[in-house]
DNA sequence: TAAACATATGAACATTTATTCATCTATATT
DNA sequence: AATATAGATGAATAAATGTTCATATGTTTA
């Protein structure tokens, strides 16, 4: 098969009419899609996951983090970008000190439901190293 | 500053000893972290989000996917293949074609969830087109 | 005011990832 | 058995993303 979008009607015989019709009537507006794409992918970065889960404990300063995960300056102010961007943590300042915490109660409750998913789906071990 | 991963400790000053040492300890496994962030990553796509939700609605053939979404079978059939490997979709055989629903309970309940979440934020519309 | 420090950021580079194209497999129909 | 159909998949390409390097900004201290 060779299907161009815009032929698909002509060329797919194996359709369930009312399937489709009711899918696309409920469909989700492309920029809601995109939206929960996007928050999803905030998420999907293991750098971003340490920093978050970091933070379930208190605030905590850049410096803090750098040393904490062992990564470089950079690496971790690049993603702090993110998150604040995404409305996931805010910051205060302190001096020359920039201090991070969560903003967002659901990103708690996501971070502790999806470890409990693969948990539960690997029998991986919680604590590591 | 120049932060190599090595010498850190050496160069940043802005550092609470306790903070990190407790962040430290507290620290998950590289496993569980990469784990983690994979999970999302497969939420991460808008193609695989609209799988995902028309799949909401009760099982689908591809055929009917590749309609309904208005792309290529080649397409859905790679995005239905990384949802089967992380265990979202399931799928049973009918004659010829291969008939896809989701597999697991989660599923309904992330999504559900990111959508409030997303909606709540941006007052975006529910439904759309 | 100059120097030091904590953090942010732009550009470059390397890696990952999604889609397309072409082809392959398996099932069904003639 | 030959042909048609539904779906899967490998390779190639284009786009997105994360890290590094170098440098900029803003605050504090000497």
């Amino acid at each position: 098969m060779n299907n161009k979008v815009t032929d698909i009607c002509e060329i797919c015989t194996c359709v369930h009419k009312d399937v489709v019709e009711r899918v696309k009537n409920e469909s989700l507006s492309d920029e809601l899609i995109y939206d929960i794409a996007d928050f999803f992918k905030v998420f999907g970065d293991s750098t971003r996951i340490k920093i978050l889960y970091a933070l379930l404990g208190g605030e905590m300063c850049v410096g803090d983090l750098v040393e904490a995960l062992e990564m470089t300056q950079s690496a971790i102010s690049h993603q702090l970008r993110v998150l604040r961007q995404n409305d996931l943590v805010k910051f205060r300042k302190e001096g020359k000190a920039v201090i991070y915490s969560l903003d967002d109660e659901h990103v708690n409750l996501l971070l502790q439901q999806s470890m409990c998913h693969i948990i539960h789906k690997k029998g991986a071990d919680f604590y590591g190293k």
